[in-house]
DNA sequence: GATGAATGAGGGTTCATTCAT
DNA sequence: AATGAATGAACCCTCATTCAT
């Protein structure tokens, strides 16, 4: 019970923090803030964490779940090829929260590349949205909607990354207005689907 | 001191500041790191520049700069529908000042996040690296090596994003040791290539 | 920690800062200085005041605030004629105190001729100081002791100038030696004195 | 005649400098701004002075002269009784140009009093000042003008004083608007001059 | 367990001064 | 004689961290 209180205030903290990143960049991550935010003291942090870097990682932690939730939570409803777009459009940033996650996801890359500890933390989560989208896969090929000889690793792969450029592209507004990023999955879809009349019974 | 030895000295320190970042992160960019790095005085930055903030801009410029420089040396030597995959190579993350690049344009895309200037910079960067690769497209579809009925706009748009997203894993090892990342690529460019048989003339 | 003690240290903290302008000019009074004459950090200075810019107006008040309460003190034991000349002598730089309150109070007003704040302070000051005189001539005339025909404000005014041009003057040495300040208030106050055996009762 | 421009030069920087002081305080009188004011380099002023400690005490001198000429103008048309108000209202702060001296004058004072050179330079000027008063309350005691029985040099001094203190209040605005500081002098002269009736032939 | 005052290193920036051109 | 780039000390201020209360 008392631990439980510890990791849920640690949790709380994770996340204002990586509000506050999402909302003004890591500078205005700062102890003080931070403390002002969460309504308390200063002290009261480092009864959660050593030191500002484990609240740092925390928060892009937080962030990072928060999308593999996203994801889980988008696939755990019916698993078909009907549900792979839906999918992509609750990992790609679409609403204030998920643009907030997103934000704080691109502060973990550029982290990232100058930390070993958050580059782990990164190739973690990644490891299990990948997994998560392998097993998708292989439900669908079991299912007879995704074609067998394809490389799942590679689609995934491929998947991933395209989400990631998006996922920019849609945060920073660097693609033309009238751009709908899902008509490139389906395109993309539609070249490793079975088609309906191929399907097995 | 001539205007040209000005722009000069402005271009080498943003190089040397993009070094850093690339290094050791935005927080490692400090007045006194970057006049030790550069190995003259702090007071010499003001002449140059009127505030970090400006430095660092021009930091990120180098880089994307850098970057489209990359894309355009590997378009001049033919345009054919075989340039396309060493553009893509190119503007990928493959040896050290590109990987020095990326890491900068992985901390721009966040400081972007939460900094309009750095976002309105990025955003012409963009704008820029899409015209170019609009007119490579318009050039393959007079070629005849590439389809007429695709959406130039669109392929552009997709091939960015999946580069930007392959760069990011790429750049954080964030795929099995094994995975080609080009492969991808070749398999989107079959989709879109006018088969060889089908050709005019 | 109380408000009050809050308060009190931010008054220790403007008087030493007004002890280092008197010693050695506004120059001297900077965050090093004064954190090391007050035995502290320089952190602590930001504990109690925003930025150095609310010391310096601490420091002006401090000092103009003790000028007053000298004022004060000297006319609180007896109100009569007889008393003007003590409270003078007491507006006047006569000890180590009040030259370091002089000096201060130099300072203020060059720093008021460019500061719009210093200025109302000072303004705030002055009005203040106005006051305690125009009550002192009130009382002095319902006692008889000071004629009626004459204007309150006026002389209060010129007494106040007076005072502030002999403060100089005594301040910065630039009378003979020989010259006793208080025989120009004796004449001054002879004039508008009512005689003794004028006097009612 | 090289010497000539030489010090004409000095002249002028001291002059605009003394405008820097009088516009924006001491604080604002940098090499750069007084360079940038000037329209020359940087380099120039080491050319006509040591160091900024010396700009610092032409310009301090240039503003105290200046107040002198003013009043040795207002003196040279007639010697008289009646001259004198005249002459205090040119000591006082009354148009633009007047109140530039006098902003000065009061950073003169407050350094002076914490720098022993500039003091020596204002008591020189002051001492200057003075011999001109006296001069003038002889001539006026040998005209009959004036009483034989004041003390010349107090009354000097008191004048002078008085003139502190009052262009003090007129300068920083801390007197009330309908108060004319010219009637007190008036008041302070009829005392010390011989009514005409009684004045010889 | 919580507080927030205190620390002092280090942040960006400005400064008077120097000196090669 | 004039320039303005270069220097680096020192400016004010903010920071993460500590610790007595």
């Amino acid at each position: 019970m008392r631990k439980l209180d510890h990791d849920l205030k640690r949790l709380e903290i994770a996340e204002v923090a990586a509000r506050i990143i999402a909302a003004d960049g890591m500078e205005a991550l700062t102890t003080r803030n931070l403390a002002k935010a969460m309504g308390c003291s200063i002290g009261v942090l480092s009864h959660y964490f050593g030191a500002k870097a484990e609240i740092v990682l925390a928060a892009f932690n937080w962030a990072t779940s928060s999308i593999n939730e996203r994801l889980r939570l988008a696939l755990r409803e019916d698993v078909s090829i009907r549900s792979l777009l839906p999918l992509i459009e609750a990992a790609l940033p679409h609403d204030e929260q998920s643009r907030i996650e997103w934000k704080v996801r691109l502060n973990l890359w550029s982290y990232a590349a100058a930390d070993a500890q958050a580059a782990q933390l990164l190739r973690r989560h990644m490891h299990e949205h990948r997994e998560t989208l392998l097993s998708l896969i292989a439900i669908l090929q079991r299912n007879g909607e995704l074609r067998r000889d394809i490389s799942p690793p590679a689609v995934a792969q491929t998947l991933m990354d395209l989400i990631h450029g998006m996922g920019v592209s849609a945060l920073l507004e660097l693609q033309h207005a009238a751009y709908a990023p899902l008509t490139a999955f389906t395109e993309l879809i539609d070249r490793i689907r079975v088609p309906a009349e191929q399907r097995p019974g």
